[in-house]
DNA sequence: CGAGCGATTGAAAAGACTCAACCACCGTGG
DNA sequence: CCACGGTGGTTGAGTCTTTTCAATCGCTCG
């Protein structure tokens, strides 16, 4: 099994002009970007970039979704933000220049468009409405993380849990939730048994049901209830 | 006791030139904010502003510290973050135009200063720089927060108060932790009992000392240890 | 077919919460 | 000056939640 991606420039598919952050460009401006930015696929389980890690560019996700989350020093990993199609990953440690303080990878085969440093930063620097958007998007997920870490540090597991449910399910927006038990525990803080136990607490209350490495929720309104 | 506070435009330590988001501008611009800013003086326990309402400016704080906070429904708080003189409080909110999610109110005595929303907005659009700023502060809270939330979803609870306590003697650098158990509590995310049954835990190891309403610190090294 | 990963279950132990009571300090009004 | 009430701090005991460890199962891939 091969590790490399392959790699085009071109791609009539690209998600960059559906970008809600690149719409505020002209054909012109995204054009010139065109010529700067390259294409690649990504198997499932592929690191973008680790904690650690010097900044090059940005990565736009055309297809595809990443985990972006911190690992402890027991190798116990917890998720932070899952990037899906249309968003720009990595940008906030490019204004800073620190390195990484999170890891990114695919959990499933992705189309990613990367984006060097100078370019994207000439883009912005030329772009005050960019700005503007880039601000905005900052300040909501900002106001996300505020709401994810009160649930974290006061909820029970079983209503954190109800709380990541309703997260993912807006993320994968239709879809069934397709992520391993071990990341989904991951992402709700808690050990993958107690969260087996969990998952199964609610299919038998008929909020949702259980495939392999799925999950399709059946009572959003009982679950959003549970969370609020 | 009265609920007014003192109000008054001309104050010679105002903290705007201090700021670090502030730095950018020329003596001019901050001339023109002067006339369009209005300081007040605050008593503990009151309230900027709270969780639904419409931001209509925002808080540069000069003296005291505000806590930035979440209401359960059953009443519990959630303190998110602690700002400190020389912080700009209430301004994510402001770009999205978005009612707050979250609350804020004074810890302590207060000194604040009030910039109407038209006015902030005149200002960032009128200096780039002020931009790049906010940027590089909006990216900065998101990274700490990507490390709070590990811990607070991760941790023990003995864990997550070493980690507040680090956060709070960054916070109060070089002065006493000065707040209330029950705010403390509302910090990590637990009892107040089970808090207050490990800070003796603590003071029992050496780690530090408690006082009314107060906490030296005494072994930082330590304390930072058991975090990472 | 065998290895290995992901999912699942059980049982015991540890951690944290709740409830209930009590203490200590502080400012107020008599 | 002192009793009073209120807030904030502290302690104990019992209970519930969550973790840990150990073992098993099923499926997929080479």
């Amino acid at each position: 099994m091969s590790n490399k991606s392959h790699k085009y420039n071109i791609c009539e598919s690209c998600m960059l002009r559906e970008s809600s952050l690149f719409k505020v460009f002209s054909e012109d401006d995204l054009h010139d970007l065109e010529t700067s930015k390259s294409c690649s696929s990504f198997k499932r389980n592929q690191l973008l970039f680790g904690e650690g890690n010097i900044p090059r560019g940005v990565y736009l996700i055309n297809q595809g979704k990443i985990k972006i989350y911190t690992t402890g020093e027991e190798g116990k990993e917890q998720i932070i933000h899952i990037a899906k199609a249309g968003e720009i990953v990595g940008f906030r440690a490019m204004f800073s220049g620190d390195p990484y303080k999170v890891s990114a990878s695919t959990m499933e085969e992705c189309r990613i468009c990367f984006i060097g440093k100078s370019d994207f930063l000439n883009l912005v620097d030329s772009n005050k409405s960019l700005l503007n958007s880039l601000i905005r998007e900052l300040s909501k997920e900002l106001t996300e993380r505020a709401g994810f870490i009160a649930n974290m540090a006061q909820s029970s597991v079983r209503v954190r849990l109800a709380y990541v449910l309703m997260m993912l399910d807006d993320i994968y927006d239709g879809e069934m939730i397709n992520m391993t038990r071990e990341d989904l525990a991951n992402f709700v803080g808690t050990a993958t048994e107690t969260l087996i136990r969990l998952l199964k607490d609610f299919k038998e209350e008929g909020l949702l049901r259980t495939h392999i490495r799925k999950i399709e929720i059946l009572d959003r309104d009982r679950l959003l209830h549970m969370v609020k």
